[in-house]
DNA sequence: TGCCAGGCCCTCTTTAGGGCCTT
């Protein structure tokens, strides 16, 4: 069973959009949140084994070089698989990094129990005002500390979580007590137009 | 051969189309 008071927020670089054309997994970011503090990080490339583009290299700062001496993907993800295990999980756009988590998953024949939700609906809902809802131009729009590392797996791990933590204590200070994982989806589920009433009823 | 993601969400919608996000 997933633990209540823990999440981890995870992040892929990929060598596409889509496993179901082939790509692969080149490297996982991931923070662990308990009771809304960093406990534990994983960052690890991994060598997919073929060669990725010349645009990932460049919109990821991951090259070939770097790829070559990684482990496999196989190593790395049951290795990952032991990190997240009972946890629930968070990622920037879920269903494009739950997609590669499965992928990459079902390949070695591991699973895990958690269920994902997403900060890019929660953000839709709750931060309305923002220019775009990518994750580089959140942490803009709202201040959010950061490195000036992007598109790397655990800067970006890194910048969701604080990301996250940031809704959460937006919605206790509008009156919702300790927002929980499952608040949030609900949140992530809830029309745009209703957000507002889901709040009103949500108040301690 | 040539093409290829997929889920969410809005609207000039629901017998559909297209933008936003992720790499």
């Amino acid at each position: 069973m997933p633990q209540a008071n823990s999440v981890v927020v995870l992040d892929f670089e990929t060598t596409g959009l889509s496993p179901n054309l082939g790509d692969r997994a080149i490297e996982i970011g991931a923070v662990k949140l308990v009771n809304g503090e960093v406990v534990d990080t994983f960052q690890q490339l991994m060598n997919p084994g073929f060669r990725v583009s010349s645009f990932i290299e460049s919109y990821t700062g991951i090259t070939n070089n770097m790829l070559r001496t990684a482990p496999s993907c196989d190593e790395v993800m049951a290795s990952f698989s032991e990190f997240i295990l009972d946890e629930n999980l968070i990622a920037h756009n879920a269903s494009f990094d739950k997609r590669f988590l499965d992928a990459e998953l079902e390949r070695i024949n591991r699973g895990y129990s958690g269920e994902f939700a997403c900060s890019l609906l929660v953000a839709r809902r709750l931060i309305q005002g923002a220019p775009s809802h990518k994750l580089g131009e959140l942490v803009r729009y709202k201040n959010i500390d950061n490195d000036g590392v992007f598109h790397r797996a655990l800067a970006d791990a890194q910048m969701t979580a604080k990301l996250w933590l940031l809704m959460v204590d937006e919605l206790e200070q509008l009156g919702i007590a300790k927002p929980s994982f499952q608040f949030m989806k609900t949140v992530s589920k809830t029309a745009k137009g209703n957000v507002n009433l889901l709040l009103a009823k949500s108040r301690a």
